[in-house]
DNA sequence: TAAAAAAGTGAGTAATCACTCACTTTTAAT
DNA sequence: ATTAAAAGTGAGTGATTACTCACTTTTTTA
């Protein structure tokens, strides 16, 4: 069950703290609980009200339509899911640093994802049914994906290529075959299972040593 | 758009020809283009019946229920996205022969997954949507994966690495890794964007590579 | 402490929902 | 040609939908 701090601290995106009524809070509460479960489009707003112990009309008082009430989830979820709030820790030390290791670096990239996940599994599952409906949506996510991700991870591959420590495949390719196998990994252990993942370190070497061996160049061996 | 014959071999799953009236074939139709463009709780009966030409009554006389009609889609749909039409062809000759070349294994089973996606973006999109939320979907994955994908592709991946061809991760591990290299790849390239693939050869090979080096074994270098 | 602003209420509303059913039309079987 | 079955119809059903609004209660401000 979810409590108001971590709703408010969900809805952070800024670091400015965002100031809740405990109704507000028991809302979006179980407006997470019901979209994630049932969807956006079968959840009623009655449901939600009767769940929440409030009066219909108190949602709409905060929020001017149940859209606007999903936006009101969604925005902040996607920002912390594709902007990891350890940005600068891992931008700053691992990926700016001239020593750059793929390995360390996706090791903290795979942990740090892993524990967001772990925490989030509701707001994620309601990001990704509902992204394919709202253009909005997309939006978003094009936009923190090509001003912000892209081009740090373009810089930093390319590095890595021309210091000969990467195969030199298009940089889209090698991304996409980084964000699949990383992604895929944990949509599957965390996301579509239910089960504990018991030797996690070990599930994470195996994914490392994949993406490691598959982008490294043919004339060395690691 | 689709035409009544694209219908007719969608439903058919046991090569018995389906026998569909014209009504039927528009209802199949306009319910497939509504539930992949705005989801299945999202789209009315009343605006499948408009579009389709046909009395909201039709509908129900075909179909007990609103999830009647999105399963008569659905199941077929699942079986022949996750059982490939060329099983016999593809298990039969590549998979059981004794030269077993991963290699030549994934260029068959990629290009045949693509032309399927390809001819079937809609149906996959509904899938992929309304599984999250209908337990009887699940159920039907399940059911193919457990008792007809997995064994075999257990089997075989197991036979290669004794043969010292593959890495010795779990196999469960391989799999995951293989089916998130490629379905990334055919997820990003064929459904989340719509612009045509101009270099599909070249892109598949750089796939292939990937899973090749990720998957070798650490003695040998190919 | 008085006034203003914000939060909360719940009965009410028009629209839409999935679905029914008595009926007509078309097709298939004898 | 007659009959029976299947296909198709469309007005009608009660339930539910997102949302409104006049009103009360609580909190904040001056």
């Amino acid at each position: 069950m979810m409590d108001k701090a971590y709703i408010q601290q969900l809805l952070e995106v800024d670091k400015e703290p965002v100031k809740l009524t405990e109704k507000k809070a028991a809302i979006l509460t179980k407006a997470i609980e019901n979209f994630a479960k049932y969807g956006y489009a079968a959840t009623s707003t009655s449901e939600i009200a009767k769940q929440a112990g409030v009066a219909e009309g108190t949602i709409f008082r905060h929020y001017p339509s149940k859209k606007d009430l999903l936006m009101a989830i969604v925005k902040p979820g996607i920002l912390q899911l594709a902007v990891p709030y350890f940005a600068e820790q891992m931008i700053e030390e691992v990926f700016h640093s001239e020593e750059v290791d793929l390995e360390g670096l996706l090791r903290v990239f795979i942990y740090n994802r892993i524990s967001f996940v772990k925490k989030n599994v509701q707001m994620i599952r309601i990001i990704l049914q509902e992204v394919a409906f709202h253009p909005e949506i997309q939006q978003v996510f094009k936009d923190i994906f090509v001003t912000k991700i892209y081009p740090t991870v373009k810089e930093r591959l390319e590095s890595l290529q021309q210091k000969g420590k990467l195969k030199e495949l298009p940089i889209d390719t090698s991304i996409r075959f980084i964000l699949s196998t990383v992604l895929g990994f944990i949509f599957h252990r965390y996301i579509l299972t239910t089960e504990p993942v018991l030797n996690e370190e070990q599930e994470v070497d195996y994914v490392i040593t994949l993406i490691f061996h598959g982008l490294q160049p043919n004339h060395t061996k690691g």
